[in-house]
DNA sequence: TTGAAACTGTCATTATTCTGTAATTAATCA
DNA sequence: TGATTAATTACAGAATAATGACAGTTTCAA
């Protein structure tokens, strides 16, 4: 069965030699033309390698990246930039890809790499990768690929979608304080709003799951009037 | 335990200086000056990690990262060179290597790469590629090989090809929740999309056959908005 | 032509998500 | 310190969207 990848790419001339030589290679390809396509086609289908522009219409890349990290760890992402500043490299990797390349680049090594990532992907996931997706806090465990989590006081229940989501998003901001307007864009989309009642219900529901003492609360703060934190106790 | 890495780098200043800034990110690393003894200690020993210049003395870098994957070696391998020409960088890749970077390179970027690089090889080698015929669990067992399944109540009957494939999917992934694109992309391919209808009708025929109470299943579950996940009770 | 397998549409059934309101708590300022 | 204001907590339904169940239709191969 072909390789799907997914390429987020505005320039007209580019996507479509890329997208050709890439169909020479064998892969099926599906161009996105700004960040908005890019995630909805990401949501609807699936793919082995997402290839992302960083400059990109309507949503960055980056946030391209973070979004697809939310619901899926696994994809290999590879970046495109114009520049070759070690900056954004950097914060290209950090967001979550797995590589970067910097235009203009040379295609015989574009293919090459294109074709390492996709083999990387079937490796991670034919092996059944334990643990890179699991957090530990406390005597708590979440396990963000089957869904689950397990509690200090020996319970196991399983989280919705949208609990899950979440979570991961606090998790991975962990220390930090995420502010309602970045919840409610990351989590539910750009067109969506919901009351700001809902994201507090979240909130209370992870405590309920996690803290001893819910009124107390150790590992999930609310900061007033700016958003709320999780806090991991030791590293 | 400390990721091991092996640094092959002729020059002192800065293998020194590589070799401190790693042990600082808390890694255990090894040095060879040439091909000689990069190939000696990888055979002495086992490393997450090789970093390997390609103009040293000996054996020259290509060579030794030839020499490595003859071995049938996994262990992800970073190319360092002095030039950054597009030449060097596809054979360096062609011959075996992960990654590539041009001498100068920002520091921040070559650590970032190294963890990269080496949580990759952990997903890696954490488990062989299981190779199945059969599957038990509870009382039901399940023969990929010859199409049948044996359930709990002595039930033998023969599964149709797409059933086979999908139960094997799900079998494979035990535990994670497989979300309905990558089903769908899996087992029927990329240009046919059937109702999603159709996976629920596959799901409820393995209730059928291997669920004592339909309603309340003990191995398919159903994770709602992102798909479906078979759990076997004992390992 | 026949039968098994695969797919689709519909409606019933739930799990999940959202909203409104009241109670509570925290922050601000006199 | 106490009064005032604003934000958060806490529930309990209500609304929504996803899945379960099944029957009927199409497809494909023997």
């Amino acid at each position: 069965m072909a390789d799907r990848i997914l390429l987020v790419e505005d320039e007209p001339s580019l996507y479509e030699a890329l997208k050709l030589n890439l169909e020479i290679e064998g892969y099926n390809v599906t161009v996105a033309v700004d960040g908005e396509q890019a995630i909805e086609k990401f949501k609807s289908s699936h793919f082995q390698l997402i290839i992302l522009d960083v400059m990109i219409p309507k949503i960055d890349g980056y946030v391209v990246c973070e979004t697809i990290r939310l619901e899926n760890s696994q994809v290999p992402i590879m970046f495109l930039s114009a520049r070759n500043s070690a900056e954004d490299k950097i914060n290209g990797l950090k967001t979550g890809a797995d590589d970067y390349m910097s235009k203009p680049f040379n295609l015989e090594e574009f293919l090459l790499r294109v074709s390492l990532l996709v083999k990387r992907g079937h490796a991670l996931t034919d092996t059944g990768t334990e643990d890179l997706n699991s957090f530990e806090f406390g005597g708590n465990k979440v396990d963000f690929s089957s869904f689950e989590i397990s509690t200090w006081d020996g319970e196991v229940k399983s989280l919705s979608k949208r609990e899950m989501k979440l979570l991961k998003l606090l998790i991975e901001k962990r220390g930090k304080v995420v502010s309602r307007e970045e919840i409610l864009q990351k989590i539910w989309g750009y067109d969506v709003f919901p009351s700001t009642r809902t994201i507090d219900n979240y909130i209370l529901a992870y405590r309920k799951y996690f803290e001893e003492n819910q009124r107390q609360p150790k590992y999930f703060f609310s900061v007033r009037g700016v958003g709320y934190k999780f806090e991991a106790d030791s590293e």
